[in-house]
DNA sequence: TGCCAGGCCCTCTTTAGGGCCTT
């Protein structure tokens, strides 16, 4: 089965900034992508084996007692491991999903193949007008429905996908280019944002 | 138990500082 033409866009809850200094995966979300559609859906909270503070109870809406009787961190990621093997990722500010995305595979001594390309910085090239790049922004400047509760793994997972399709399409629009492989969004998001129009004119 | 980041990007830049974005 071919692989290339699918990415997965995934969305991590976590406990805090950094896994450097502590911090755990709470929530996965994560959708699969193939020729433009969603074609399988992965989420699961995690037990990150220690009470989570109220500022994360109320940004996220998850809470101590939903988390009591979820599954260790280490079950999840060992069956989202799976999930992803093979495939490349999207994340919205992906440094940060890819940190936690280590941090947690690093503990049951998994690995992933898949590259990451961010959201965020496709769409600092993209979308220059937008007010700003916070994903909720860039879902209403982009005219993308949305009626969910935004700072879930699944629900943020699935408008990243929405926002990143919508990017896609505005690219191919614009400068008339027929398909986007995942080594043009790349590319995009390394090239300097003054240059980006050029770079995509003569593409 | 608590300590709490880091990469990108702009500019009054590059011998630096600060805002943005993620939880």
């Amino acid at each position: 089965m071919s692989k290339a033409n699918t990415v997965i866009v995934l969305d991590f809850e976590t406990t805090g900034l950094s896994p450097d200094y502590g911090d755990r995966a709470i929530e996965i979300g994560a959708v699969r992508i193939k020729n433009g559609k969603v074609v399988d859906r992965f989420q699961e909270l995690m037990n990150p084996g220690r009470r989570i503070d109220s500022f994360i109870e109320d940004y996220t809406g998850i809470t101590n007692s939903m988390l009591k009787d979820a599954p260790p961190c280490k079950d999840v990621m060992k069956q989202f491991a799976d999930f992803i093997d093979g495939y490349n990722l999207v994340a919205h500010n992906a440094s940060f999903d890819k940190r936690f995305l280590d941090a947690e595979l690093k503990k049951i001594s998994r690995n992933y193949s898949g590259k990451f390309v961010c959201s965020m910085l496709l769409a600092r090239r993209i979308y220059q007008d937008a007010p700003n790049h916070q994903l909720g922004t860039l879902v209403n400047y982009a005219n993308i429905p949305s009626a969910g509760k935004f700072h879930r793994a699944l629900y943020d997972s699935e408008m990243t996908s929405k926002l990143w399709l919508a990017m896609l399409k505005d690219i191919r629009q614009e400068y008339d280019i027929k398909s986007i492989p995942f080594t043009l969004t790349q590319k995009i998001t390394k090239t300097p944002k003054k240059n980006v129009h050029k770079f995509l004119q003569q593409w």
